[in-house]
DNA sequence: ATCGGTTTGTACGCTACCATACATACGGCG
DNA sequence: CGCCGTATGTATGGTAGCGTACAAACCGAT
């Protein structure tokens, strides 16, 4: 698929002002994200950020003996690879293409230029780092208090806020490598779900039924982390 | 007590330039940070950042039922208050005195005004915060995977790198609160490495008795994060 | 239509940790 | 010295999630 996908639809890119636009604009470059890609892996340098339009991208850590756990996921309200003006080049983590999609790069070079000019670039990219740090945070306290259930709500949600529709393309052991469970707990957590109707499972395609019941069922961690998101990056788009 | 405190003892100070020390020293005020004193609560704008020398901080999430979790710990390596520089102003978390010491403060428009000067400091506090970030990403990983017997030891290792001596005053209800788990499970696993001679533990007062014992014993968490501080910060302090 | 790989469902015993309750021990203060 | 509050040790039953194993269902390719 090669559609246009409007660099705009990514929440940072829309609230460039005009004069940064005129400027990142031919620097972009567009990016098929296809499910299961690696972005950049832990250690390695980075050589471009992408801002997610229509894909996710989930931030991993995968541990010595292969355990992993997701400490944060992108869409189109952010962007991956604040390593590059954080100033390490690199992370001890790794960025997975969750759902399929598209995006935008930029190169590293471009990149540190323009967030050295210290001016509404730059000030955006932090605050978007700071609520990335919120949701890393969040993730922390969640894993270490709520039940799989729960986590599993705020899994859906955190997903459904990146997409377009109520369908999302993702087989039971993915969810487990994000969430650091087992195969087998998801697919009872998600067999619960279904009970109460929340949502339909089948084969990689999950349809999400009752968004409210989500929500109401999740524990507070989505919650907070949406506001948090929304007071420090006011102009991002509605989902 | 109030002992000069050499300000530079924190790292983040001492990795100043001349010229921007110079600016800086008249205004750090020294701070007298006692035990459970709270240098900001949850969603409160911050009016200073703090540099600890010889306290130790403690960054911690309290949830909705008061269950907590510790995100991160700040010490002589660091500071404490990033979301004045990234632009919140306020986090969704509390820093909360873990062991009493001295720290010197900067008052938030102080500290506002260095950082938009866009030169080193700028760049030394956004490096700090990616190690913070590598910090509070690994906290959540360890709160998946690892047993509290591994993440005892790897907290205490954390606090030991940032104090003088091998003794540390801390009651086990307090680790719980930081841990995130029970008073007795920590009561528990205390004695495990009791009796393996690691540690002695007295009312109160922990001494750690044998430290590459307890590097051993501990899960892959330590190391990680204090190698990308040591890549971030190279100028921090031998411990 | 059959086969084979993938995905999901189910079962069983196990362990770490939880909630609760209570016993003990230490230490400072009168 | 004896008291009392704080800190630590111990016990009991409960439960969420683990490791392992295997069955069933589904999909696509031959």
């Amino acid at each position: 698929m090669t559609t246009p996908s409007d660099p705009r639809l990514n929440d940072l890119l829309a609230a460039l002002p005009d004069a940064e636009w005129r400027r990142w604009e031919p620097l972009l470059e567009r990016v098929d994200l296809r499910l299961g890609r690696v972005l950049y892996e832990s250690g390695h340098t980075l050589d471009h950020v992408y801002f997610p339009t229509t894909a996710i991208i989930s931030l991993l850590y995968v541990m010595e003996d292969g355990a992993s756990a997701e400490i944060a996921v992108v869409g189109h309200e952010g962007l991956v690879g604040i390593a590059l003006f954080m100033g390490g080049g690199s992370t001890p983590s790794r960025a997975v293409v969750q759902s399929a999609g598209a995006g935008w790069r930029l190169r590293a070079s471009a990149m540190k230029e323009e967030f050295e000019r210290a001016g509404p670039v730059m000030h955006v990219l932090l605050r978007y780092t700071q609520a990335l740090i919120t949701q890393m945070s969040q993730t922390a306290v969640c894993n270490r208090h709520h039940r799989l259930d729960q986590q599993l709500c705020r899994w859906l949600l955190l997903s459904l806020d990146r997409l377009q529709g109520n369908e999302l393309v993702m087989t039971q052991e993915l969810i487990g490598n994000m969430l650091g469970v087992r195969r087998e707990g998801v697919t009872e957590a998600a067999l619960r779900l279904q009970k109460r109707g929340l949502i339909r499972y089948a084969r990689g395609h999950i349809t999400v039924l009752d968004r409210p019941g989500l929500e109401a069922l999740t524990c507070e961690c989505y919650a907070v982390v949406k506001k948090e998101y929304e007071r420090l990056l006011p102009d991002h788009q509605a989902t």
